[in-house]
DNA sequence: GAGGTCC
DNA sequence: TCATCTGCCGCAAGACCTC
DNA sequence: TGCGGCTGATGAG
């Protein structure tokens, strides 16, 4: 039921806080959605033809996969990232409410009954709609289809609406789509109804919750008593006090108590245990799962194979239909990608000074012809021949360049993945096409059975991210964390309040850390001001001593090394507190890989460069992709500007931390949380353990729910080497490394 | 835009 | 008299393609 | 489930 008769109430009294927008106009967005609420539609109309219902050889029921599958290919197609959220354990309060529910479906089963005995056509069309429910086995499929379409899931701990609402107040997507108006009352900042109504008979309306505060002008509290006295699923109003009522009585009186107190006890009649209290709690601190603050939902490529499969061949699904839709479901991902980067220049244009201007020179114009960005990060990483860079920098520049191409070549075919197209490529270019496959060979020699070589080979590194890989997540220090940076955001950098939760994530996304991100935007702040500020108030009382991770660590005989996107002063405090800082021969952090700026470098290479009769650019654009200045061109859509900070998950702060660490990457492991930091060390050669998932990820050579679970995971770590003299021989080389005092 | 079809 | 609330009923509720 | 339309009841002004 939602709150009852809210929309009228808002509609008479906040018509400001709604707007009539566009489906269009969500392009790009991230949307959470109700996954049932759209599966119970399905189930309802999706080729219904009285009781009659799409279904599979078997006879179960398909319409909600039909529904679900053409409706999410619409939002992609329409360049929307939707996130289906699932309902999980409904609050205690909500049971009277589904038990009505459930009586009803009861009765119209009854109706059904008779209405088929009778054959009245319209009865059994009506009463079969009402009978319906979602089962569990409706939420699995829809979501083994999600999953197989690429598409993220969310599972609620709770109520969909409210997780919905926390993904948005966190910023972790741009609008709720529902039509339950309660997602108002969970707080969800922007929350759009009628996005999905194919009917077009009711316009695509948006709510801001903050505008309903100010035009009723009431506090969120108030406005959550509000709909409590219009009635809620969780407990009814009072009678007689409908929506008119109770806005004059919250407006007047502040809180439900105060009414309660103050009302007539002869007019109204309060119910009795009336459990407005709980209800509030549910709405004002709802359930949600504890998800990861810096999760990074992710659309992927389709499992194709795997998604034809399951709905030819098990849900008999038309085979040409389905390879249709999945050409759609790609070529919409791939025009996403590029939209995400022009996702970022509305600030660059309005609120950002921009820098650079000032440079002339187009650095990005030797690999314009295709921008490697172009492509997905999976994509990216696993054709990317890695024998391509040995050490970049030593090889001289006709072969470097000549490589360059080659692995645009590569990139390019990979995306295309059509047979044609490679005789034309072969045509074309006879020879890149010839190196390319030998090199698409050795990688796919290198990629076969990564755990098999993860097994075999002997180690001589191991490499930890820190937060969050060598303390739980629990600990909320990076939630702390990302609160302090949105604060900075708020206070110094002055970016409007409305934007910087969603900024903070969108520059997360894109250059590995918000600070990156804010850099490369040309924000101007101290680098040590903006740590000091972030991580100089976390609650690092938090972090217990870890014993078993310390003599776990002290008992490994590789060379053990932190690689952090970090401040070296966070680092020493982060190992300290966890009684690890004499676990580490030495950290790899921000300002290892971001050394104070020194002038005459690489402007005076510039200068050179831009004097020179013939200047010679790819001399600047092997070192740009190293150096990394803001440079950003109004006139090309495709670019966005560099970062000037090295940090993960770029290739080349990979790259950068074993030529710091001065070690082989086939012989080191690394232990990161991030999924894109493991795709990246992945591209990087390195063999890549994901921790805190229980789920392998792109790139993931093992997964480990806790760093503690190591030595079951990975007792090969613990064996004894062959040739421990190698070891002690490199572990000399490593002085560039700050290392722990 | 109406009507048929998806499985 | 008017505003408000209640309760009941009926209706629609996807998306795509072809014509 | 949500909404509009309708009807009748109720209470404030």
């Amino acid at each position: 039921m939602g709150i009852k008769g809210l929309t009228k109430l808002l509609a008479a009294n906040a018509p400001n806080s709604m707007k009539e927008t566009t489906f269009e106009s969500y392009s790009g967005r991230e949307i959470a959605v109700d996954a049932s609420t759209s599966i119970y539609q399905f189930l309802i109309v999706v080729g219904r033809n009285g009781t009659q219902m799409l279904t599979n050889d078997a006879g179960q029921v398909t319409s909600h996969l039909q529904g679900l599958f053409s409706r999410t290919i619409r939002l992609l197609e329409a360049g929307m990232k939707p996130v289906y959220v699932f309902d999980g354990k409904p609050p205690d309060l909500k049971k009277q409410e589904l038990a009505k529910r459930h009586s009803k479906r009861m009765d119209a089963s009854e109706y059904l009954a008779a209405a088929i005995e009778s054959g009245v056509k319209e009865d059994i069309e009506k009463y079969s709609k009402r009978t319906v429910k979602v089962t569990r086995q409706h939420n699995e499929d829809c979501k083994k289809l999600l999953r197989l379409m690429g598409v993220p899931v969310v599972e609620a701990s709770s109520e969909a609406e409210a997780e919905c609402a926390t993904l948005c107040k966190t910023g972790k997507v741009y609008a709720v789509a529902s039509e339950d108006m309660d997602t108002l009352t969970f707080g969800a900042p922007i929350f759009v109804r009628h996005l999905m109504g194919s009917s077009r008979k009711f316009p695509v309306v948006q709510y801001e919750v903050a505008k309903i505060l100010k035009e009723l002008n009431l506090t969120m509290d108030q406005f959550i008593d509000l709909c409590i006295l219009c009635g809620c699923d969780y407990c009814d109003g009072i009678r007689g006090i409908g929506g008119q009522t109770a806005l004059k009585l919250v407006r007047q009186h502040g809180s439900i108590e105060n009414i309660v107190e103050k009302i007539s006890k002869v007019r109204y009649r309060i119910p009795e245990n009336w459990p407005f209290q709980e209800a509030r709690c549910i709405f004002k601190d709802p359930v949600v799962s504890v998800s990861d603050q810096n999760h990074v939902f992710e659309w992927i490529t389709p499992d194709e194979e795997v998604l034809k499969n399951f709905l030819v061949n098990e849900n008999g699904f038309n085979h040409d239909r389905v390879t249709k839709a999945i050409g759609k479901i790609k070529a919409a991902n791939y025009r996403s990608s590029n939209r995400r980067l022009h996702s970022l220049k509305p600030w660059l244009r309005t609120s950002v000074p921009l820098k650079s201007k000032e440079t002339k020179c187009q650095l990005g114009v030797p690999s314009a012809f295709l921008n490697p960005k172009m492509f997905s990060l999976q994509v990216y990483m696993h054709l990317r021949p890695k024998l391509l860079w040995p050490s970049v920098d030593e090889l001289v520049r006709p072969v470097n360049l000549f490589l360059g191409v080659c692995k645009e070549l590569a990139l390019f075919s990979s995306y295309i993945h059509v047979s044609s197209s490679w005789s034309i490529f072969f045509l074309l270019f006879p020879f890149q096409a010839l190196l390319l496959l030998y090199l698409m060979g050795l990688q796919a020699f290198f990629d076969m059975d990564a755990i098999g070589r993860l097994n075999k080979t002997k180690y001589e590194c191991l490499l930890f991210d820190m937060d969050d890989t060598l303390y739980p997540m629990s600990t909320g220090i990076n939630y702390a964390c990302r609160k302090n940076i949105e604060e900075y955001m708020l206070q110094f950098l002055e970016i409007d309040a409305s934007e910087v939760p969603r900024m903070c994530l969108e520059l997360y996304k894109e250059y590995g850390t918000t600070m990156a991100g804010l850099k490369a935007l040309g924000y101007g702040f101290d680098n040590d001001e903006f740590h000091a500020f972030v991580h100089g108030r976390l609650p690092y009382e938090r972090l217990k001593p870890d014993p078993v991770l310390r003599n776990l660590l002290l008992s490994m005989p590789q060379r053990k090394i932190i690689f952090t996107n970090a401040d070296k002063a966070h680092a020493d405090q982060v190992l300290s507190r966890l009684g690890l800082d004499d676990c580490f021969e030495g950290i790899i952090c921000f300002e290892t890989l971001n050394p104070p700026f020194e002038p005459n470098s690489y402007e005076d290479e510039v200068y050179k460069c831009l004097s020179s009769e013939e200047p010679d650019y790819n001399l600047l654009f092997s070192d740009s992709e190293r150096k990394a200045d803001a440079i950003y061109d109004e006139n090309d859509d495709s670019l966005l500007p560099k970062s000037q900070i090295l940090c993960k998950p770029s290739l080349e702060s990979m790259e950068a931390a074993i030529q710091i660490a001065n070690v082989d990457p086939k012989k080191t492991i690394f232990f990161d949380d991030s999924v894109r930091n493991i795709a990246s060390g992945k591209a990087a050669g390195l063999h890549t353990v994901i921790v805190g998932s229980s789920e392998l990820v792109p790139g993931a050579d093992l997964a480990l729910t806790s760093i503690h679970n190591i030595k079951e995971a990975l007792p090969e770590i613990w064996e004894e080497e062959e040739d421990q003299f190698e070891q002690v021989v490199q572990s000399t080389a490593v002085e560039t490394v700050d290392v722990l005092a």
